[in-house]
DNA sequence: AGAATGCGTTAGTGATGACTAACGTATTTC
DNA sequence: GAAATACGTTAGTCATCACTAACGCATTCT
C-alpha cells in the first residue's frame, strides 16, 4: 500500500493530513485531537511517512510532523489520473441534464 | 467502508471505475480487463454498488453496470471536503518557492 | 542523579479485505 | 428440453490493517 491516494484514504489519516496543513505539530499534540491512542497515531505518521506525505523533524525531545508538498503533490497528480476527463464528464453532464438516466429501469 | 472515498480508493476499483466511465460495459467484459476472478471483480461492484457509485442494468442475461452521476459527485464532494485550502496552498506555494522548507535538517 | 516527558517499536489481537473455487439461478441458444 | 452463457453468492483461505498494551530510548527538568 505504498501509493499515496490509498495511504491518505484512511480517515484517520485524512484528518491526521488536514491538522498537519493548518500547522505543523509534535505528535502528542495531534494524538490529542483523537481517541485512539498516541501508539497508533505514531503508527499512521509511519504509513504517511513511508507514502512521502509527511516529515519529521526532531526538536528537543518532540517531532514535529510536517504535510511533504512534494508528496501531496504526488497525491494530487494520483487523484488526477483517477479522475479522467470521462469520469468528469460524467458529473457536469449530469448537473444539466438533471440525471435523466440515472434511475433507469 | 461505506464512504465513496474509501470505496474508490482501492486500485482495482479505481480501474473499474474508469472502465465504466468510458462506456457501460457487462460484467464479463470488465472482468476481462483483469488478471483477477469474475468472482472478484463481482464483488469489486458490490462494493461499488453499496457505495452508490455505480448501478446495473439487466439486459437479457446480462447486468450492464455503468458509473451513477450521483454517486460520482458524492465522490468529488468527499474528495473536496478532504482537500482543504490549505492543503491546497501548500501545494501551489511550493511550486513558486522552489520547496525551499521542504528538506528542512 | 533521578523523575518526567515525548516518541518509536514491538507483540499480539480482532476485524476486515481481496481473492479463489464451487455451486446455484436465470436466460438464451440449439 | 438440453447445453451454454452471464451472473450472483457463498464458504473458506491468506494477508493486511487498525489498534492496544507494554517496553525502551532520548531528552528535559528539578
Amino acid at each position: 500500500m505504498t501509493d499515496a491516494l490509498s495511504a491518505a484514504a484512511e480517515p484517520n489519516r485524512r484528518r491526521i493530513l488536514q491538522l498537519l496543513a493548518s500547522r505543523p505539530r509534535p505528535v502528542t499534540e495531534i494524538a490529542a485531537e483523537f481517541t485512539v491512542t498516541r501508539s497508533a497515531i505514531s503508527q499512521h505518521l509511519g504509513v504517511l511517512s513511508e507514502a512521502g506525505l509527511v516529515g519529521a523533524e526532531k526538536v528537543g525531545r518532540q517531532r514535529i510532523y510536517r504535510v511533504l508538498p512534494s508528496g501531496l503533490r504526488r497525491l494530487q497528480a494520483e487523484i488526477d489520473r483517477f479522475w479522467t476527463n470521462e469520469l468528469d464528464q460524467l458529473v457536469t453532464d449530469a448537473t444539466s441534464l438533471t440525471q435523466s438516466k440515472e434511475n433507469r429501469p
